[in-house]
RNA sequence: GCUCCCAUCGUCUAGAGGCCUAGGACACAGCCCUCUCAAGGCUGCGACGAGGGUUCGAAUCCCUCUGGGAGCGCCA
């Protein structure tokens, strides 16, 4: 049985980044009917929000990537780590350090200048008295030679020198367990078969090894995913506008839409670049994942959320759009005309934010034509095609978008004008606005009574500015 | 500095020795379609980092260099 994890530490906003191996963890399980976890890595009491967790929760939940198990908390699983580290003192893999802050701060300097890789000399490992006055520090005991080979789903077997390693710290001198260890005792004790993580990772995975077998564990298989980096070509982070994955839901993004880009970042199926979920769970296999990073392009991600809302069903478009247009201060709760509005929207709208401001006229009178439209198509030639269409349109035996249609290409013909001189007037007198969907679509949903009364203000207006 | 990773159009990628005068997508430009905006169609622009090998033949294999990234915390 397959078992999975996304661990997000709650020190920062859940970005893409963090997504895209959420995904790509979550899409491995579900591809061989196997078990996706979350666990939340807080073990940095100080450093960890509940505001992070917070959304990390609710940007997994938006996502759809429901976790089978969990989500755990590290930071309630202490006397799990408290008993492991004396199990690893009592076997002689850790020793107690009592070394200074400052001393090691001293030593780092020193082998800086000398031109040496940062790294604890092993000073306590053979300590045998305690050093009065100094709370010490826990470290495991790395093998001191030999090779530890990492054998990589993505990028094969690296291989780290055990020599190359140090004895780190697996608790702080308060007795807390740190990062490194804690990942090692849940991946074990969780049964973790495959840990997919960013490449950032992979440095620490020889010295996770190390404790695995220290521990008489079998490690996972691993696969360290390339990241995703900024335009500048630099880790992601908060400078980069490496914002919370929640912003796009904010910002009108469908969750498809963001996961479908975050999918082909860095992996391919030929030449397909839309997918389903279904499609990415059938076709995605981490060994088909990319060893390059890559960069992250908002125009694509916006093309394919276009995408995605034209083979949205419109139903499926309500669910998202009615908190947008809830955010315009516009409250429906008739789901038939959501639908119609979302139906006659899909097509020219690039994120649901987008669709509910240019939908904003189906359900509030414009407060005012927009000027430019206005000058240009609701003057004195355009009155009486708009009287004459609100003559018939008034006496239409059914309110259809074909009848409208019919209508508006009819009078057209016999006024011996473009159907633009007389659809564009139109449209800005009951959008208020130069642009909406087909102006038989956009009559039909609006419904006869409000067009009728938009094409009377319409042709007051223009009246009024005659004088 | 040391260790590790990576390297095809501006960006995401196809390519696993001959199918490559390197394909697709986004973006950009032009044209077509058209009641607006879109969508769609067509065309254009545009890349194998450099140098050595191996081979009849290399974007594909090997080496060096260069460039980029990551790690080296009592952060995760």
């Amino acid at each position: 049985m397959i078992r999975t994890r996304f661990a997000p530490s709650p020190t920062g906003m859940l970005h893409i980044g963090g997504v895209r191996t959420a995904l790509y963890s979550w899409l491995y399980a579900k591809r061989h009917g196997g078990v996706f976890i979350l666990r939340i890595e807080d073990t940095d009491r100080e450093r960890s929000t509940d505001e992070a967790t917070r959304v990390i929760l609710e940007g997994m939940e938006w996502l759809g990537l429901h976790a089978d198990e969990g989500p755990f908390y590290q930071s309630q699983r202490m006397e799990r780590y408290r008993e492991v580290l004396e199990q690893l003192l009592a076997q002689g893999h850790a020793y107690r350090c009592y070394c200074t802050k400052e001393e090691l701060d001293a030593m780092r300097v020193r082998q800086l200048e000398a031109k040496q890789k940062p790294r604890y000399d092993g000073t306590c490992r053979h300590r045998t008295e305690p050093r009065p006055g100094v709370d010490p520090v826990i470290r495991f005991k790395n093998p001191l030679e030999g090779v530890v080979v990492v054998e990589d789903e993505i990028h094969g077997n690296v291989r780290f020198d055990n020599a190359e390693l140090d004895d780190l710290i697996i608790a702080r001198s308060d007795g807390s367990p740190t990062y490194n260890f804690c990942v090692v005792v849940d991946d074990m004790d969780m049964n973790i078969t495959h840990v997919i993580r960013g490449d950032d990772h992979l440095n620490n995975t020889p010295r996770q090894i190390n404790m695995l077998l220290a521990l008489g564990a079998r490690p996972p298989r691993y696969a360290h995913v390339p990241m995703i980096l900024g335009a500048d070509g630099a880790k992601l982070s908060k400078r980069h506008g490496a914002v919370s994955v929640l912003q796009y839901r904010d910002d009108g993004y469908l969750p498809e839409a963001l996961l479908n880009y975050l999918v082909r970042l860095g992996w391919s199926h030929g030449d397909q670049e839309i997918f389903t979920l279904e499609e990415m769970i059938r076709l995605f296999d981490i060994k088909d994942v990319n060893k390059s990073a890559s960069t992250f392009n908002p125009d694509k991600l916006l093309w394919l959320n276009q995408q995605h809302i034209m083979r949205s069903t419109p139903e499926h478009l309500v669910k998202h759009l009615k908190p947008q247009l809830a955010a315009l201060g516009i409250d429906v709760d008739d789901d038939a005309k959501l639908a119609a509005v979302a139906k006659s929207q899909q097509e020219r709208a690039k994120t649901l934010k987008e669709m509910a401001q240019n939908s904003v006229f189906f359900f509030r009178e414009p407060a005012a034509y927009d000027e430019k439209a206005a000058k240009k198509h609701l003057t004195q030639d355009s009155l009486t095609p708009l009287q004459e269409a609100a003559e018939r349109l008034a006496g239409l035996t059914s309110w259809t978008a074909q009848s409208i249609h019919e209508t508006i290409q009819s009078l057209a013909t016999e006024l011996s004008l473009a159907l633009g001189k007389v659809a564009q007037p139109i449209r800005v007198a009951v959008s208020g606005g130069s642009v909406s969907p087909p102006i038989d679509v956009t009559l039909e949903v609006l419904g006869r009574q409000t067009t009728l009364e938009r094409l009377r203000r319409a042709i007051d207006f223009i009246a009024a500015n005659q004088q």
